[in-house]
DNA sequence: CTGAAAGCGCTTACAG
DNA sequence: CTGAAAGCGCTTACAG
């Protein structure tokens, strides 16, 4: 019969053994006798004990917790990326401590603390950036942090992203390639890294090409944003033949945007999104984007962490992994185009 | 200067105070004298200090964890309500701590172990069920857990769900009252106590019409089998003139195939969701759907569980909120309907 | 292999 | 209000 919160000392009463005997037999590098060991399991199961991971982690200094810190769940990237991450940690051994995060760097420094307090043995942010000061704070309390799709100017943090920057070339080109002259960026938010390197390989591409875009704007990675751009770039006399958009998320409001004006996407008009979720296949869409390889991105996330806490060594990587350009019907295809 | 983490020991030295002078500064209910107060945050500012929210879980008994087990995440009403909670529950000083979920009965046992060992206050899971034994095991731990979005049949769980029975009524009284008279029902997964409610709701309805429907199948949660349902269900010479989809995220994939057969929602036929996750009302869908209210479900699991962790009682509640039937394109509107 | 003991960083009666 | 002390449930040297 089990009761209410089973501690080893009860365990080793009912085994007749000493209580670092229970706690040897529930450490995984332990040394118990063959003997020792069936006493206590058969014990802690009558009794139905489970070591207490919170005071393992005082004492171990190692909580098994990873703070996951997350914003723009409504982008489908988010949720995929989440459970991923959560899958392959669950499967190591740790799980994940979530923090919903304001979209500002000063919203961010509070939540960063708030983890710190946790004790986590890392941490994961997605999509957010973060103060150099509280770069420093992680890295002092010996917490290692990676920086899930999103780039790091200042301090040495790890991070992981796609080749947005070649990615965005890779799109222009496409799009040139096409034979589109009038091509428009509805770009990613330029206060995001993401944002910003795919609209500069894109400017570069077509700056090689000596073409200038039609129209740059600032989608905000928001919907509406994109939504109300789209309107304002297509009801002119003079509309963009193609446009490129920051990401998928963005990219459906455009394209629902373009239908409400009976513009249909790969017909009258090119449309090219940027992250390959999974709605980005589904019939109303079927948008050809540029594939963020979120998979990899998450094994990378992943090892590089656990690597960083078990060595203790916490030299910042960075990884940048290559995607692909996905060839739907939502863009006009090049002749012989691979 | 912040160094590696400081202990209250730490701060007492220099604040010239004991530790436990230092720890009741940190404690809410505190007692502590305004000259003793300044010193010690004076001392803690300096140093970096902050408590080890471990080490007072420890000895309060208390983690401010909550552990949430998720699953589906792929449908877009989980990440949002799972950014729902996580926001309500840290605006009231808890955190979540997320588990993915294999969708088994006993998958999801052997998470709620794990669960139990991290000493979470209480648990909120999220779309899946519970064996009685764990539900009991749960109860004897003392740790209150709220069903989110599913029923229970057996023991004392609490459950928060929307009116499903309701739900599944009324969309069979719209559909009716809109003159359809071969209505399918790609029903929610039947292993769920919402796929059942919300069938058996609509079968209620029908009978007391007089009417059978057009056909019955599940579509267990999945695009996938939605999408062949449909393709099956529309293909032979006698096709429904109205489809009820258990939930929004299959209505997506039944619309998808609809089109594909050059069936238009709306015109050729009628088509009905439920959920109203945001995507519901994008161009694309625009999904006349049965909407649970995620809000108030939301509130009403997080003030029944903090409830019960805080007064230590645990009566189970078991909540169903009103959903409403909003109206979009996708489904033809009786006249005079409200 | 095994037990007694110290200690992880706190909170909380208990005296004063 | 304040300090000394016990204790939360473990792990981990340290002897044996």
């Amino acid at each position: 019969m089990a009761q209410v919160k089973v501690t080893s000392a009860e365990v080793a009463r009912l085994a007749g053994v000493s209580q670092s005997a229970v706690s040897r037999v529930f450490t995984p590098g332990a040394s118990a006798s063959k003997k020792t060991v069936q006493k206590v399991r058969e014990a802690a199961d009558k009794l139905g004990y489970r070591p207490n991971v919170l005071a393992r982690a005082m004492v171990s200094g190692k909580s098994r917790i990873i703070g996951l810190v997350v914003a723009y769940l409504e982008n489908q990237f988010y949720p995929v990326a989440l459970e991923l991450l959560s899958n392959a940690l669950q499967a190591r051994g740790y799980h994940i401590l979530i923090f919903t995060a304001p979209n500002s760097t000063d919203g961010i420094d509070g939540v960063m603390q708030d983890l710190m307090d946790y004790q986590v043995d890392g941490i994961i942010a997605a999509s957010v950036s973060m103060s150099s000061d509280l770069a420093r704070r992680a890295r002092q309390a010996g917490i290692p942090v990676v920086l899930f799709n999103r780039g790091q100017d200042g301090p040495g943090l790890s991070n992981v992203t796609s080749a947005n920057h070649a990615g965005g070339r890779r799109v222009a080109q496409f799009l040139l390639a096409g034979g589109h002259r009038r091509i428009a960026h509805v770009a990613g938010w330029q206060g995001s890294s993401t944002g910003r390197d795919r609209q500069a390989g894109f400017l570069s591409a077509m700056d090689e090409a000596g073409q200038r875009p039609f129209a740059l704007v600032d989608g905000m990675y928001n919907r509406k944003v994109a939504a109300q751009s789209t309107r304002l770039l297509c009801s002119g006399s003079a509309r963009p033949d193609a446009i490129f958009v920051g990401n998928d998320h963005m990219a459906f409001a455009v394209i629902d945007t373009l239908r409400a004006m009976r513009l249909e996407p790969g017909q009258d008009i090119s449309v090219v999104g940027y992250d390959d979720v999974p709605m980005a296949c589904w019939g109303a869409y079927d948008l050809t984007t540029l594939r963020q390889p979120v998979n990899r991105m998450v094994d990378a996330t992943v090892s590089i962490l656990l690597d960083q806490i078990e060595t203790g060594e916490s030299r910042p990587a960075r990884i940048e992994i290559e995607g692909e350009l996905i060839l739907r019907g939502s863009a006009r295809i090049p002749e012989g185009w691979t």
